[in-house]
RNA sequence: GCGGGUGUAGCUCAAUUGGUUAGAGCGCCGGAUUGUGAUUCCGGAGGUUGCGGGUUCAAGUCCCGUCACUCGCCCCA
C-alpha cells in the first residue's frame, strides 16, 4: 500500500464515482432548468468578511469550521463553506437587483474542516439553487418543488422526508425570543453545557439541542407557532397550501432550526434515514434579510443546497459508461488507416477507442475490457478489398463493411 | 472537538492460546490460440501485515504513540 494519502477529508472520484456525481449533478442541473432556473459559478474562496457577516458569528461552521488563509497580497479570505453568501454577493457586485427576480443554480465544491464521517468530508460538493428577489410564500413552494423533482429524479424521493418549519419575521423572533429566555431561564440548573452557551448567544438553537434531559425541558417550552404575528402565520399557511396543492408531503417539525443564521419565515429539511448520522440530504429556507446585511438592497431570498456526495449514496445503479467502439488494426499499414478511421469517426460523435498495442487477441481482450459495442477489425485483406471487419461484442456475430458505409454500419451505436 | 470500532496482496477476506516459509477467491500478467474478446485449462507476478516505538526466545496477533477509515456525539449538505 502507498504512503500516499489524499488530505484528510477528501477523495478522489475515479470513472465509476464520477459518473454517480454526475448523474447527481447533471439531474439536479435539468430539475432546475425545468423550472427555469438558470446555473451560475462564483468562485470557490471569498474575502471572509463575505461569509464571517453572513453565517453568523456563533455559527459553528465560522466559529471552528473554515478554511481561512492570508493570500499573498495580505488578503484574508476563505474556502467556501456554503454556496449562498458568494451568490448573494455576485447579486451585489454585479447590480444584479436591477433584474430582479433571479433564478439561479450551482453546483461545486465548499470545504469545512470537520472531523470527517461517511456523508461528511472536509471537500465536499453541493448543488442548490436560489430564488432572489421574490417575498411571495409562492417562492418558497416553488423552490421546494424543485428540490423535491431532483429528489424523485434521482429515485431517491419516497426514501426520504421533508420537514418543514417557519422562522418567522423578525418581530415574531423578537417576541418569541423573550418567552424562550424566560422560560428556560427557569431550568438553568439542569440545562446541559452546550444548551447554556446557546442560551446566551442563540436560544433558538436550545430546541434542537440533541440532549436527552434538554429535549425533556424543550418539550414543555412554548413553541415558537403561538408567538407568531399574524403576517407571519400568514405566510406559514401559504407555503403549506401551496405544497399541499403540490401533492409534496411534509411534516411540521416545531423544533427545526437552521445552523445557518441569516434565515427567517421558511426553513426546510428532507431527510433520508438510510444514510444514518448524516442524513440531511437536501436543505434550506428563506433570507430576506441576507443581502441588505451585507451591504445591497432589500432583497427577499429563498434557496437550498443539497450534497452531492450524499445524493449519489442513494442512487441504486452506478450508471454505465457509454460504450466506444473499438478499431483493431492489424500491421503497420492498417495502424496508419485506422488513426485516419478514428479520426472520421469522431468527427462524427462517435466513441471511438484506439488501443496503441499488442497482437488481436490483446486488442479483442482490451475492447471486451473497456465495454466496445463493437470491434471494427482492419487488416491486409481487409484493406484490400477498401472492406473490415465489423464484430459485435454482445452477440458476437461479424460480418464484412464497406470502409465508406462504416458510419451507417454504426449507426446504431452512436 | 469528544467517545467506541477497524486497518493483512489492486479488491473481498483467512491465518489455534503470541510459534517457524502470512493463505484463498476475484482481479492482473503470460501461455494453450503470432487474424478474434467475453467462457475453459495451465502457469506467474504481487506483502516492510497502515506507519513508528515497546514487551518477548518469538509479534499480523499483546502494549503505547501516530495516521487513515468507520460508528455515535457535535455540526451540517
Amino acid at each position: 500500500m502507498s504512503g500516499l494519502q489524499p488530505v484528510r477529508g477528501t477523495h478522489d472520484l475515479l470513472p465509476d464515482d464520477m459518473r454517480r456525481f454526475r448523474r447527481v449533478a447533471d439531474t439536479c442541473g435539468r430539475a432546475a432548468l425545468c423550472f427555469g432556473y438558470q446555473e451560475v459559478a462564483t468562485p470557490i474562496f471569498e474575502f471572509t468578511e463575505v461569509f464571517k457577516r453572513t453565517l453568523g458569528d456563533t455559527s459553528d461552521v465560522v466559529t471552528k469550521e473554515m478554511y481561512t488563509f492570508t493570500d499573498k497580497g495580505g488578503e484574508t479570505v476563505t474556502l467556501r463553506p456554503e454556496g449562498t453568501a458568494g451568490v448573494a454577493r455576485a447579486l451585489i457586485s454585479g447590480g444584479l437587483s436591477q433584474h430582479l427576480p433571479l433564478k439561479y443554480f450551482y453546483v461545486g465544491p465548499m470545504f469545512r474542516y470537520e472531523r470527517p464521517q461517511k456523508g461528511r468530508l472536509r471537500q465536499f460538493h453541493q448543488t442548490g439553487v436560489e430564488l432572489l428577489g421574490v417575498k411571495e410564500p409562492a417562492g418558497d413552494v416553488e423552490v421546494i418543488a424543485i428540490g423535491v423533482e431532483f429528489l424523485r429524479r434521482i429515485g431517491a424521493w419516497d426514501r426520504c422526508e421533508l420537514e418543514l418549519n417557519t422562522l418567522g419575521d423578525a418581530a415574531s423572533r423578537q417576541a418569541y425570543r423573550q418567552v424562550l429566555i424566560s422560560y428556560l431561564n427557569g431550568f438553568r440548573d439542569q440545562l446541559s453545557k452546550e444548551s447554556l452557551e446557546r442560551l446566551e448567544k442563540n436560544p433558538l438553537r436550545v430546541l434542537d439541542s440533541k440532549d436527552e434531559n434538554d429535549q425533556k425541558i424543550v418539550a414543555n417550552a412554548p413553541i415558537y407557532t403561538d408567538y407568531l404575528t399574524p403576517e407571519a402565520t400568514a405566510f406559514f399557511a401559504e407555503v403549506k397550501a401551496g405544497l399541499d396543492a403540490l401533492g409534496i408531503a411534509y411534516r411540521i417539525n416545531p423544533r427545526l432550526v437552521r445552523g445557518l443564521d441569516y434565515y427567517c419565515h421558511t426553513c426546510f429539511e428532507i431527510t433520508c434515514p438510510e444514510l444514518g448520522a448524516q442524513k440531511t440530504v437536501l436543505a434550506g429556507g428563506r433570507y430576506d434579510g441576507l443581502v441588505g446585511l451585507m451591504g445591497g438592497p432589500e432583497t427577499a431570498g429563498v434557496g437550498w443546497a443539497s450534497g452531492v456526495e450524499r445524493c449519489a449514496m442513494l442512487l441504486a445503479e452506478t450508471p454505465r459508461a457509454p460504450r466506444p467502439i473499438a478499431i483493431v488494426p492489424l500491421g503497420e499499414a492498417a495502424e496508419h488507416t485506422a488513426t485516419i478511421l478514428a479520426g472520421r469517426l469522431r468527427r462524427q460523435d462517435f466513441i471511438v477507442d484506439l488501443g496503441f498495442s499488442g497482437n488481436m487477441g490483446k486488442r479483442m481482450k482490451r475492447a471486451n475490457k473497456i465495454d466496445a459495442v463493437a470491434a471494427v477489425i482492419l487488416g491486409d485483406d481487409e484493406l484490400a478489398r477498401g472492406e473490415a471487419g465489423l464484430k459485435l461484442l454482445d452477440s458476437g456475430e461479424q460480418k464484412t463493411v464497406r470502409l465508406d458505409e462504416l458510419e451507417a454500419a454504426l449507426a446504431a451505436y452512436r
